[in-house]
DNA sequence: GCCAACGTTGGC
DNA sequence: GCCAACGTTGGC
């Protein structure tokens, strides 16, 4: 099993909107960057777990756990003009987009912020904080995880 | 293949 | 809103 963590603005699609939708799942759509688009397509498998995180908002952190509910496949949004991440590159012949549906596990009962992350020695490798990063699909390892699961004070046995 | 210009990300 | 850092584009 890998861990991983996923970006969104919770502005645009936070936590809470996860656990409204139907069995608590969305297709992860809109994801335009290679590199994490090859970690859903190529290293991604159901069951993994996702760190939920919340970016570009007043308080950017984790705020939930979820999984990875299936495989990759294409990302149909590419193929559709009217859509905000419409790519004509990317056909369903040919797709160049791929995403994955990811399941909500918990919501955390309280955010475990960037700025505890930073601040915490043994998070100090994790590309989140890596300097000038950018990626919204991102490799975890299993410690990371799990010291962001205990920050949270999640039990993962409940 | 180089690299300047541009658009985006995301913390602050 | 600012801006540093990054990825992509496109002219040459």
């Amino acid at each position: 099993m890998r861990y991983w963590l996923m970006k969104s603005e919770p502005g645009c699609f936070s936590v809470d909107d996860l656990a409204e939708r139907p069995d608590s799942t969305t297709p992860w759509d809109g994801v335009r960057n290679y590199q994490a688009r090859n970690f859903m397509r190529d290293d991604m498998k159901a069951g993994d777990r996702v760190l939920f995180y919340h970016s570009n908002c007043e308080e950017p952190g984790v705020a939930g756990l979820a999984e990875i509910a299936c495989e990759a496949y294409a990302d149909y949004t590419a193929f559709n003009p009217a859509e905000k991440h419409y790519d004509p590159k990317s056909v369903p012949e040919k797709p160049v987009w791929m995403m994955v549906d990811v399941k909500l596990v918990d919501k955390f009962d309280r955010v475990v912020t960037l700025k505890e992350i930073k601040a915490d020695d043994r998070l100090s490798g994790m590309e989140l904080v890596r300097k000038g990063s950018r990626l919204s699909v991102q490799p975890v390892s299993e410690n990371e995880y799990k010291t962001i699961l205990r920050m949270a004070g999640y039990d993962e046995k409940k």
